[in-house]
DNA sequence: CAGCATCCATGACGATACTG
DNA sequence: CAGTATCGTCATGGATGCTG
């Protein structure tokens, strides 16, 4: 456990040699930063709790497309890197909230620098696919 | 084909309504930028071409975790993407270089945002995994 | 309401072998 | 050298059913 999609093979990038600091070592601090924000769910979900805390069934809502399974397994990722704070509060039906944390935060705002290159960008890339997928066919 | 991982069940993820545009339509512009972010070696190699083009093997040799079938098909998908230039240059031993375009290194350049985050925070990020694990254990 | 456990389909990826 | 083609594996993620 613990382990997803982690390089296990013998492989190891040993990639040290490019213009930055040791970013990608063997064991890849940065990787499991960047599984975090490629998988489908993580993204939509920090962003949606940027808006303020909700509770588990209306983060399912709003994202709808997304099972409970995935729901719960990826609050909990959050959870455990220190993301998101989970709340419980007793009642009748319980009700648990999900709030952002300051890490949380901070990393949602790398994001969406990303996002806002990828809205700015979209369209110059949609048009390369174009281009390439009409030089494909041609050929 | 041209659809990955995308949602095809009738989810469709209607997330209109966080402090930002339209990022995440339900067809999700921005998804695909995710996705190559998120993949296992797109970013590694746009980091690698990112101090200057190398050829295919150069990178194979470079990031050496990699298999010749991703590779080839990641860099496909980056050529695609307009983020890439391949060039051929025919010779006895044929050879091929990649460089990036100009829109590659504006993805890098947001990517680096992420990588830089993730370098300054991911060891507060294992603590919060730390203690997390030690939560667990304890129950 | 907020989950966990289970089963199952898909597809991502690695290994291997072959081509211009 | 720079790939393509094929195959097997294993993880990711959806659907379903059950619990406190």
């Amino acid at each position: 456990m613990a382990q997803e999609g982690t390089f296990s093979t013998p492989g190891t990038v040993q990639v040290t040699d490019f213009s930055r600091g040791d970013v990608f070592a063997r064991n890849c601090p940065t990787r499991q930063l960047l599984d975090r924000v490629g998988d489908k769910w993580s993204v939509l979900i920090l962003m949606l709790l940027g808006g303020g805390g909700l509770r588990f069934n209306e983060l399912k809502r709003r994202i709808d497309g997304i099972s409970q399974k995935m729901l719960s397994q990826t609050l909990r990722s959050l959870e455990r890197d220190g993301l998101v704070e989970r709340e419980v509060h007793p009642g009748k039906p319980i009700s648990v909230s999900y709030t952002l944390l300051p890490l949380g935060a901070g990393l949602l705002g790398a994001v969406r620098m990303m996002t806002d290159w990828a809205e700015t960008n979209m369209a110059e890339v949609a048009q390369a696919q174009a281009r390439y997928d009409a030089m494909e066919e041609a050929a």
